[in-house]
DNA sequence: TGAGAACATGATAATCAATTTCAATTACCG
DNA sequence: CGGTAATTGAAATTGATTATCATGTTCTCA
């Protein structure tokens, strides 16, 4: 059916680990799911397709998706809480947040990718990921 | 004394605020200390020259600090605790962190912050602040 | 200068996301 | 199938940060 959840699976039985129904269930909501979703909100939706789904076992599952490289976790404003999206590493992707509406476009710049590895280079570091979020006013905030 | 101090004194007067000695003490070691520090270790380094200074009151004054632009909060990598910098707003910088030893290395890279205007317009968006950091190896964790 | 009002302090309690615990349940290798 | 190691979910716990509140301090203005 559905690759990413055939790529799970190869994770856990590569690490002695078990396919369970509550991890499929997660995963399969979590994978249905464009953009940013927390912990919480995760576990709200899976529980309307899959009751019974407790939210320490979607915390559990989100760190599975992590380890496995199927799932990155995110924190933009410093106070909130953590957010996961996909993964996929072949379209990496910065974010741009407006401040008033709270708005998230995703973009990416190989330029500005070059000049990051140029910089670490110059100060003997190896990049192996970053994050660069730009914080502004979208058009519609600016012109409001 | 310290032009920093004054800094705070004036931003205090101007609210309606009051100058007090645990203000003073926190922001005292606050504005000696190089680098990045949490507020727990801030209160323990702050009893050492002024006992009797508590924990609540070092977490106050820091969100003072910030909100007179002279602190600023950061959070690295998902580390749950916030750490706070000297903010020096004529040489704002990013990171380049070791995922290995933790090294920290500041940098300042115009032509990426040229770039990321860039961007930021032709998604409509103007740029109030940016965040931004390399994680790599440093090269005594890579050749180690 | 001194009194009063407003602000600050610090111990403790409360929050909130996230993790740990643990007894009961389940997957899966042979 | 049977046994064992992994998994689950509810509840307890953690760790950082913030709110509460009674008491103490600063600063204004007369």
């Amino acid at each position: 059916m559905n690759k990413r959840i055939a790529d799970l699976n190869r994770y856990l039985a590569d690490k002695g680990l078990k396919i369970t129904r509550q991890r499929e269930a997660v995963a399969q909501v979590f994978f249905d799911t464009d953009g940013h979703i927390s912990a919480e909100e995760l576990y709200v939706k899976v529980s309307r397709s899959y009751p019974g789904v407790g939210l320490t076992t979607v915390y559990r599952t989100l760190k599975l998706l992590k380890e496995a490289g199927l799932a990155k976790e995110r924190r933009f404003a410093e106070d909130s809480q953590g957010v996961f999206e996909k993964e996929d590493t072949a379209r990496h992707h910065d974010h741009l947040i407006c401040i008033r509406c709270g708005k998230i476009v995703e973009f990416k710049e190989p330029l500005i990718e070059k000049l990051q590895d140029e910089v670490a280079q110059r100060h003997g570091f190896s990049v192996e990921d970053h994050k660069m979020e730009l914080y502004g006013l979208c058009s519609s905030c600016r012109t409001a």
